[in-house]
RNA sequence: GGCUCCAUGGUCAAGCGGUUAAGACACCACCCUUUCACGGUGGUAACAGGGGUUCGAUUCCCCUUGGAGUCA
Protein backbone atom coordinates (compact mmCIF):
# COMPACT_ATOMS: atom_id res chain seq x y z
CA UNK A 1 0.00 0.00 0.00
CA UNK A 2 1.45 3.63 -0.90
CA UNK A 3 1.74 5.75 1.44
CA UNK A 4 -0.03 8.88 0.96
CA UNK A 5 1.58 12.63 0.66
CA UNK A 6 -0.69 15.82 0.40
CA UNK A 7 1.66 18.62 -0.86
CA UNK A 8 1.24 21.81 -0.38
CA UNK A 9 1.44 23.47 -3.96
CA UNK A 10 1.88 27.30 -4.47
CA UNK A 11 2.07 27.26 -8.02
CA UNK A 12 5.62 28.07 -7.93
CA UNK A 13 8.97 25.71 -8.97
CA UNK A 14 9.86 24.68 -5.30
CA UNK A 15 6.87 22.69 -4.77
CA UNK A 16 6.20 21.46 -7.85
CA UNK A 17 9.53 19.73 -7.75
CA UNK A 18 8.62 18.46 -4.27
CA UNK A 19 5.59 16.70 -5.55
CA UNK A 20 7.96 15.03 -8.63
CA UNK A 21 10.21 14.27 -6.35
CA UNK A 22 7.93 12.75 -4.17
CA UNK A 23 5.89 10.90 -6.83
CA UNK A 24 9.16 9.46 -7.98
CA UNK A 25 9.61 8.38 -4.65
CA UNK A 26 6.58 6.21 -4.84
CA UNK A 27 4.11 8.06 -3.00
CA UNK A 28 0.51 8.44 -3.58
CA UNK A 29 0.93 12.18 -4.04
CA UNK A 30 -1.93 14.51 -3.91
CA UNK A 31 -1.96 18.45 -4.57
CA UNK A 32 -3.25 20.88 -2.54
CA UNK A 33 -3.62 24.62 -3.29
CA UNK A 34 -4.51 27.16 -0.73
CA UNK A 35 -6.07 30.59 -1.20
CA UNK A 36 -5.52 32.42 2.29
CA UNK A 37 -6.36 36.13 0.92
CA UNK A 38 -9.04 38.02 -0.55
CA UNK A 39 -7.63 40.14 -3.21
CA UNK A 40 -8.61 43.81 -2.17
CA UNK A 41 -9.04 44.09 -6.13
CA UNK A 42 -6.99 47.34 -6.96
CA UNK A 43 -4.26 46.35 -8.66
CA UNK A 44 -6.16 44.30 -11.15
CA UNK A 45 -4.77 40.88 -12.10
CA UNK A 46 -5.16 38.42 -9.35
CA UNK A 47 -1.88 36.15 -8.74
CA UNK A 48 -3.73 33.77 -6.54
CA UNK A 49 -5.81 32.89 -9.66
CA UNK A 50 -2.81 32.23 -12.02
CA UNK A 51 -1.07 30.22 -9.15
CA UNK A 52 -3.99 28.12 -9.29
CA UNK A 53 -4.19 27.42 -12.67
CA UNK A 54 -0.27 26.59 -12.73
CA UNK A 55 -1.02 23.92 -10.16
CA UNK A 56 -3.29 22.65 -12.42
CA UNK A 57 -1.25 22.63 -15.40
CA UNK A 58 1.42 20.92 -12.79
CA UNK A 59 -0.92 18.58 -11.27
CA UNK A 60 -1.77 17.27 -14.97
CA UNK A 61 1.77 16.75 -15.83
CA UNK A 62 2.67 15.16 -13.10
CA UNK A 63 -1.23 13.60 -13.13
CA UNK A 64 -1.75 14.14 -9.72
CA UNK A 65 -5.18 15.11 -8.26
CA UNK A 66 -5.41 18.26 -6.46
CA UNK A 67 -7.84 20.24 -4.58
CA UNK A 68 -7.99 24.13 -3.56
CA UNK A 69 -8.61 25.03 -0.23
CA UNK A 70 -9.25 28.24 0.89
CA UNK A 71 -7.95 29.58 4.51
CA UNK A 72 -8.66 33.25 4.28
CA UNK A 73 -10.68 33.28 7.36
CA UNK A 74 -8.07 31.71 9.57
CA UNK A 75 -5.21 33.73 7.70
CA UNK A 76 -6.91 36.90 8.72
CA UNK A 77 -8.01 35.50 11.88
CA UNK A 78 -4.80 33.35 13.46
CA UNK A 79 -2.41 35.67 11.27
CA UNK A 80 -3.02 39.14 9.95
CA UNK A 81 -5.03 40.77 12.83
CA UNK A 82 -1.86 40.01 15.01
CA UNK A 83 0.24 41.58 12.04
CA UNK A 84 -2.03 44.78 12.57
CA UNK A 85 -2.20 45.04 16.32
CA UNK A 86 1.70 44.95 16.08
CA UNK A 87 2.56 47.60 13.71
CA UNK A 88 -0.54 49.80 15.41
CA UNK A 89 2.37 49.57 18.48
CA UNK A 90 5.08 50.28 16.17
CA UNK A 91 6.54 46.78 16.46
CA UNK A 92 7.85 45.28 13.16
CA UNK A 93 5.79 41.72 13.06
CA UNK A 94 7.16 38.73 10.91
CA UNK A 95 3.52 37.51 9.32
CA UNK A 96 5.17 34.49 7.27
CA UNK A 97 6.50 32.81 10.69
CA UNK A 98 3.19 33.15 12.45
CA UNK A 99 1.79 32.07 8.82
CA UNK A 100 4.16 28.61 9.38
CA UNK A 101 3.12 27.99 12.65
CA UNK A 102 -0.60 28.63 11.95
CA UNK A 103 -1.32 28.23 8.79
CA UNK A 104 0.87 25.69 6.78
CA UNK A 105 1.74 23.47 9.80
CA UNK A 106 -1.90 24.01 11.58
CA UNK A 107 -4.54 24.13 9.93
CA UNK A 108 -3.35 23.02 6.34
CA UNK A 109 -2.07 19.99 8.12
CA UNK A 110 -5.19 19.26 9.94
CA UNK A 111 -7.07 19.40 6.51
CA UNK A 112 -4.51 16.90 4.82
CA UNK A 113 -5.22 14.72 7.62
CA UNK A 114 -8.67 14.55 6.72
CA UNK A 115 -7.91 13.61 2.84
CA UNK A 116 -6.36 11.29 4.52
CA UNK A 117 -2.67 12.03 4.54
CA UNK A 118 0.16 9.78 5.86
CA UNK A 119 2.24 12.60 5.08
CA UNK A 120 2.16 16.38 4.19
CA UNK A 121 4.56 18.13 2.33
CA UNK A 122 5.70 21.46 1.31
CA UNK A 123 8.35 22.76 -1.20
CA UNK A 124 10.25 24.63 1.96
CA UNK A 125 14.64 24.77 1.99
CA UNK A 126 14.62 22.72 5.38
CA UNK A 127 15.69 19.01 6.33
CA UNK A 128 13.46 17.03 9.56
CA UNK A 129 15.24 14.93 11.55
CA UNK A 130 13.74 12.38 13.90
CA UNK A 131 15.89 11.45 17.10
CA UNK A 132 14.76 9.88 19.85
CA UNK A 133 13.85 13.04 21.96
CA UNK A 134 11.96 14.33 19.47
CA UNK A 135 11.61 15.63 15.82
CA UNK A 136 14.42 18.34 15.00
CA UNK A 137 14.62 21.09 12.20
CA UNK A 138 17.51 21.57 10.57
CA UNK A 139 18.87 23.73 7.93
CA UNK A 140 18.76 23.32 4.09
CA UNK A 141 21.55 21.78 2.57
CA UNK A 142 21.59 24.98 0.23
CA UNK A 143 22.71 27.74 2.09
CA UNK A 144 21.54 30.42 0.30
CA UNK A 145 17.58 29.07 0.38
CA UNK A 146 17.51 27.87 3.52
CA UNK A 147 14.19 29.12 4.97
CA UNK A 148 14.19 27.40 8.53
CA UNK A 149 14.16 31.53 9.95
CA UNK A 150 10.82 31.11 8.78
CA UNK A 151 9.85 27.88 10.31
CA UNK A 152 11.40 28.96 13.84
CA UNK A 153 7.76 28.86 15.56
CA UNK A 154 7.13 25.02 14.47
CA UNK A 155 7.09 22.25 17.37
CA UNK A 156 8.02 19.05 16.83
CA UNK A 157 4.75 17.76 16.72
CA UNK A 158 3.94 19.95 13.89
CA UNK A 159 7.24 18.47 12.21
CA UNK A 160 5.83 14.95 12.61
CA UNK A 161 5.65 13.23 9.03
CA UNK A 162 6.45 16.12 7.42
CA UNK A 163 8.62 15.92 4.45
CA UNK A 164 10.75 18.38 2.87
CA UNK A 165 12.26 17.18 -0.36
CA UNK A 166 13.94 20.30 -1.75
CA UNK A 167 15.87 19.90 1.80
CA UNK A 168 18.97 18.32 0.45
CA UNK A 169 18.86 20.34 -3.06
CA UNK A 170 20.20 23.54 -4.26
CA UNK A 171 17.81 25.80 -6.18
CA UNK A 172 20.08 24.97 -9.49
CA UNK A 173 18.87 21.09 -9.11
CA UNK A 174 15.38 22.43 -8.31
CA UNK A 175 14.81 24.23 -11.48
CA UNK A 176 16.75 21.59 -13.46
CA UNK A 177 15.02 18.86 -11.98
CA UNK A 178 11.84 20.98 -13.06
CA UNK A 179 12.91 21.79 -16.76
CA UNK A 180 13.71 17.61 -17.29
CA UNK A 181 10.27 17.02 -16.10
CA UNK A 182 8.51 18.85 -18.50
CA UNK A 183 6.77 21.15 -15.41
CA UNK A 184 5.39 24.49 -16.72
CA UNK A 185 6.68 26.34 -14.25
CA UNK A 186 10.56 25.36 -14.39
CA UNK A 187 11.45 28.82 -15.47
CA UNK A 188 8.60 30.71 -13.51
CA UNK A 189 10.24 33.52 -11.09
CA UNK A 190 10.66 32.92 -7.47
CA UNK A 191 7.73 35.24 -5.24
CA UNK A 192 8.42 37.35 -2.65
CA UNK A 193 6.39 39.44 -0.41
CA UNK A 194 4.21 38.36 2.05
CA UNK A 195 3.08 34.46 1.84
CA UNK A 196 -0.24 34.51 0.37
CA UNK A 197 -0.61 38.67 0.00
CA UNK A 198 2.10 38.76 -2.65
CA UNK A 199 4.34 42.02 -3.48
CA UNK A 200 2.75 45.03 -2.72
CA UNK A 201 3.76 48.88 -2.28
CA UNK A 202 4.06 47.80 1.49
CA UNK A 203 3.14 51.77 2.45
CA UNK A 204 -0.07 52.26 0.07
CA UNK A 205 -0.66 47.88 1.76
CA UNK A 206 -0.50 48.94 5.57
CA UNK A 207 -2.48 52.33 4.69
CA UNK A 208 -5.53 50.36 3.53
CA UNK A 209 -5.86 48.88 7.48
CA UNK A 210 -3.83 51.73 9.20
CA UNK A 211 -4.63 55.16 8.15
CA UNK A 212 -2.32 57.52 7.65
CA UNK A 213 -1.42 60.28 9.89
CA UNK A 214 1.33 63.18 9.70
CA UNK A 215 3.93 63.49 11.85
CA UNK A 216 7.25 64.52 12.31
CA UNK A 217 10.88 63.29 12.05
CA UNK A 218 13.08 64.35 14.18
CA UNK A 219 17.12 64.03 14.67
CA UNK A 220 18.22 62.29 18.31
CA UNK A 221 19.26 65.77 19.39
CA UNK A 222 15.20 66.87 18.64
CA UNK A 223 15.63 68.80 15.68
CA UNK A 224 12.82 68.36 13.27
CA UNK A 225 13.74 67.67 9.45
CA UNK A 226 11.22 66.59 7.91
CA UNK A 227 7.40 64.94 8.33
CA UNK A 228 6.28 61.32 7.80
CA UNK A 229 2.63 59.97 7.18
CA UNK A 230 2.85 57.71 10.09
CA UNK A 231 5.26 55.92 12.16
CA UNK A 232 3.73 52.86 11.65
CA UNK A 233 4.78 52.62 8.12
CA UNK A 234 8.51 52.78 8.91
CA UNK A 235 10.75 50.08 10.98
CA UNK A 236 13.88 50.74 12.58
CA UNK A 237 17.15 50.87 10.36
CA UNK A 238 14.97 52.07 7.30
CA UNK A 239 16.17 54.40 5.09
CA UNK A 240 14.28 54.63 1.75
CA UNK A 241 11.07 56.49 2.14
CA UNK A 242 11.61 59.00 4.17
CA UNK A 243 12.50 62.12 1.42
CA UNK A 244 15.52 63.59 3.46
CA UNK A 245 18.37 65.42 2.01
CA UNK A 246 21.03 67.28 2.58
CA UNK A 247 20.75 69.65 5.47
CA UNK A 248 22.60 73.06 6.05
CA UNK A 249 25.78 71.83 8.84
CA UNK A 250 24.57 68.42 8.58
CA UNK A 251 26.83 65.81 7.72
CA UNK A 252 26.44 63.42 4.48
CA UNK A 253 25.23 60.01 3.75
CA UNK A 254 21.74 58.47 4.31
CA UNK A 255 19.09 59.31 6.83
CA UNK A 256 17.91 56.17 8.80
CA UNK A 257 15.21 55.75 11.42
CA UNK A 258 16.94 55.27 14.66
CA UNK A 259 13.27 55.03 16.96
CA UNK A 260 10.12 55.66 17.13
CA UNK A 261 7.54 57.30 19.74
CA UNK A 262 4.15 55.93 18.31
CA UNK A 263 2.52 58.24 21.21
CA UNK A 264 3.85 61.34 19.67
CA UNK A 265 3.85 60.02 16.46
CA UNK A 266 7.53 61.32 16.28
CA UNK A 267 9.79 59.44 13.72
CA UNK A 268 13.44 59.25 15.20
CA UNK A 269 16.43 59.67 12.57
CA UNK A 270 19.92 59.70 11.90
CA UNK A 271 22.36 60.74 9.17
CA UNK A 272 25.82 59.07 8.13
CA UNK A 273 25.93 57.31 11.75
CA UNK A 274 23.78 54.05 12.07
CA UNK A 275 25.57 53.57 15.39
CA UNK A 276 22.48 54.10 17.35
CA UNK A 277 21.05 51.04 15.45
CA UNK A 278 23.84 48.69 16.88
CA UNK A 279 23.46 46.44 20.20
CA UNK A 280 24.69 43.36 21.32
CA UNK A 281 21.89 42.25 23.61
CA UNK A 282 18.67 40.75 22.13
CA UNK A 283 15.99 39.73 25.04
CA UNK A 284 12.92 37.20 24.00
CA UNK A 285 10.26 37.12 26.60
CA UNK A 286 9.53 33.72 24.93
CA UNK A 287 11.29 31.33 23.15
CA UNK A 288 10.05 27.98 21.38
CA UNK A 289 12.62 25.52 20.86
CA UNK A 290 12.64 22.48 18.92
CA UNK A 291 12.15 19.66 19.81
CA UNK A 292 12.33 21.15 23.66
CA UNK A 293 14.04 23.18 25.75
CA UNK A 294 18.18 22.35 26.42
CA UNK A 295 19.22 21.32 29.19
CA UNK A 296 21.66 23.72 29.66
CA UNK A 297 20.54 26.84 30.72
CA UNK A 298 23.08 28.66 28.73
CA UNK A 299 25.25 27.55 25.68
CA UNK A 300 27.11 29.13 22.71
CA UNK A 301 25.92 29.22 19.69
CA UNK A 302 24.95 31.49 16.30
CA UNK A 303 21.85 33.53 15.68
CA UNK A 304 20.38 35.87 13.02
CA UNK A 305 17.62 38.33 13.74
CA UNK A 306 16.39 38.59 10.12
CA UNK A 307 16.13 36.11 7.17
CA UNK A 308 19.23 35.20 5.22
CA UNK A 309 21.27 37.31 7.69
CA UNK A 310 24.96 35.92 7.82
CA UNK A 311 24.88 33.62 11.38
CA UNK A 312 26.51 35.51 14.29
CA UNK A 313 28.30 33.89 16.97
CA UNK A 314 26.79 34.36 20.27
CA UNK A 315 25.90 32.78 23.84
CA UNK A 316 21.90 32.29 25.00
CA UNK A 317 20.94 32.38 28.77
CA UNK A 318 17.49 30.54 29.12
CA UNK A 319 15.04 32.81 31.88
CA UNK A 320 13.29 31.85 34.21
CA UNK A 321 10.16 32.72 32.29
CA UNK A 322 11.00 30.54 29.06
CA UNK A 323 12.61 33.40 27.55
CA UNK A 324 15.74 33.78 26.04
CA UNK A 325 18.58 36.37 26.61
CA UNK A 326 21.35 36.49 23.28
CA UNK A 327 24.57 38.51 24.00
CA UNK A 328 25.84 38.20 20.63
CA UNK A 329 29.63 39.03 20.09
CA UNK A 330 29.18 41.20 17.62
CA UNK A 331 26.53 44.09 17.74
CA UNK A 332 24.10 43.81 15.61
CA UNK A 333 21.85 46.33 13.43
CA UNK A 334 18.28 47.24 14.14
CA UNK A 335 17.04 44.24 15.77
CA UNK A 336 13.19 45.01 15.87
CA UNK A 337 10.95 44.52 18.07
CA UNK A 338 8.76 42.17 16.19
CA UNK A 339 10.34 40.41 14.58
CA UNK A 340 12.69 36.85 15.35
CA UNK A 341 15.73 35.89 16.91
CA UNK A 342 16.33 32.58 15.66
CA UNK A 343 19.08 30.14 17.52
CA UNK A 344 21.29 27.43 15.53
CA UNK A 345 23.80 25.42 16.33
CA UNK A 346 25.32 23.62 13.63
CA UNK A 347 22.96 22.49 11.14
CA UNK A 348 20.40 22.29 13.63
CA UNK A 349 17.98 25.28 14.00
CA UNK A 350 17.45 25.50 17.98
CA UNK A 351 13.83 27.41 17.25
CA UNK A 352 13.78 31.18 17.91
CA UNK A 353 11.22 33.72 20.14
CA UNK A 354 10.02 37.46 19.25
CA UNK A 355 12.78 40.09 20.00
CA UNK A 356 11.44 42.32 22.90
CA UNK A 357 14.25 44.65 23.78
CA UNK A 358 17.72 45.16 23.06
CA UNK A 359 20.76 46.76 25.02
CA UNK A 360 24.38 46.18 25.72
CA UNK A 361 27.02 44.39 27.64
CA UNK A 362 28.23 47.75 28.05
C1' G B 1 12.96 102.38 4.48
C1' G B 2 18.88 102.76 4.39
C1' C B 3 23.19 99.66 4.23
C1' U B 4 25.48 94.74 3.58
C1' C B 5 25.58 89.80 2.04
C1' C B 6 23.46 85.60 -0.81
C1' A B 7 20.98 83.05 -5.24
C1' U B 8 23.73 76.08 -9.04
C1' G B 9 19.15 69.71 -9.72
C1' G B 10 13.80 67.84 -4.80
C1' U B 11 17.67 68.86 -0.52
C1' C B 12 22.77 69.90 0.90
C1' A B 13 26.90 71.34 -1.96
C1' A B 14 31.63 71.77 -5.63
C1' G B 15 32.81 75.33 -9.29
C1' C B 16 36.01 80.76 -8.97
C1' G B 17 35.78 83.27 -18.16
C1' G B 18 36.39 78.11 -22.26
C1' U B 19 34.04 71.75 -17.83
C1' U B 20 30.35 66.11 -20.92
C1' A B 21 28.52 71.79 -14.59
C1' A B 22 31.41 67.45 -9.44
C1' G B 23 29.78 64.66 -5.25
C1' A B 24 26.33 63.32 -1.35
C1' C B 25 21.31 62.57 0.09
C1' A B 26 16.39 62.10 -1.88
C1' C B 27 13.56 60.03 -5.92
C1' C B 28 12.88 56.20 -9.90
C1' A B 29 14.15 51.46 -12.21
C1' C B 30 16.37 46.86 -11.97
C1' C B 31 18.84 43.07 -8.92
C1' C B 32 18.71 40.63 -4.19
C1' U B 33 14.59 38.56 -1.06
C1' U B 34 8.56 33.88 1.00
C1' U B 35 8.24 39.42 6.48
C1' C B 36 9.52 44.58 7.25
C1' A B 37 14.12 46.17 6.21
C1' C B 38 19.58 46.37 4.85
C1' G B 39 22.40 45.89 0.52
C1' G B 40 24.12 46.02 -5.00
C1' U B 41 23.86 48.24 -10.01
C1' G B 42 22.04 51.98 -13.00
C1' G B 43 18.99 56.29 -14.23
C1' U B 44 16.16 61.12 -14.19
C1' A B 45 17.28 65.97 -12.55
C1' A B 46 20.32 72.48 -11.92
C1' C B 47 23.46 77.46 -13.18
C1' A B 48 16.26 82.55 -10.66
C1' G B 49 14.82 86.34 -14.82
C1' G B 50 16.55 90.44 -17.96
C1' G B 51 20.35 93.47 -19.73
C1' G B 52 25.50 94.39 -20.55
C1' U B 53 31.47 93.49 -20.77
C1' U B 54 34.06 89.66 -23.64
C1' C B 55 35.98 85.87 -29.23
C1' G B 56 33.41 83.25 -25.23
C1' A B 57 29.89 83.78 -19.56
C1' U B 58 27.45 79.48 -14.17
C1' U B 59 31.73 82.34 -13.27
C1' C B 60 32.78 89.92 -14.09
C1' C B 61 29.17 94.48 -13.98
C1' C B 62 23.96 96.58 -13.67
C1' C B 63 18.66 96.00 -12.91
C1' U B 64 14.42 92.97 -11.36
C1' U B 65 12.74 89.16 -8.28
C1' G B 66 13.46 86.15 -4.01
C1' G B 67 16.01 85.07 0.65
C1' A B 68 19.41 86.47 5.04
C1' G B 69 21.64 89.97 8.26
C1' U B 70 22.04 94.76 10.10
C1' C B 71 20.75 99.99 11.26
C1' A B 72 16.42 102.91 13.64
Amino acid sequence: MKKKVVVGLSGGVDSAVAAYLLKQRGYEVVGLFMRNWVEEEEDGACTADEDFYDVRRVCGVLDIPYYGVDFSREYYERVFKHFLSEYEKGRTPNPDVLCNREIKFDAFARYARELGADYIATGHYCRVEERADGNYLLRAADENKDQTYFLNQVTSAQLQNVLFPLGDMVKDEVRKTAERAGLPVAKKKDSTGICFIGERNFRKFLAQYLPMKDGEIKTEEGKTVGTHRGVFYYTLGQRKGLGLGGVQGGREGAWFVTGKDVKNNILYVSQGDESRLFHDVIECDAFNFIPHPPAEKEFDCLVRIRHRQPLQEARAFVTEGGGVRIECKLPQRAACAGQYAVLYRGDVCLGGGVMERVSDKG
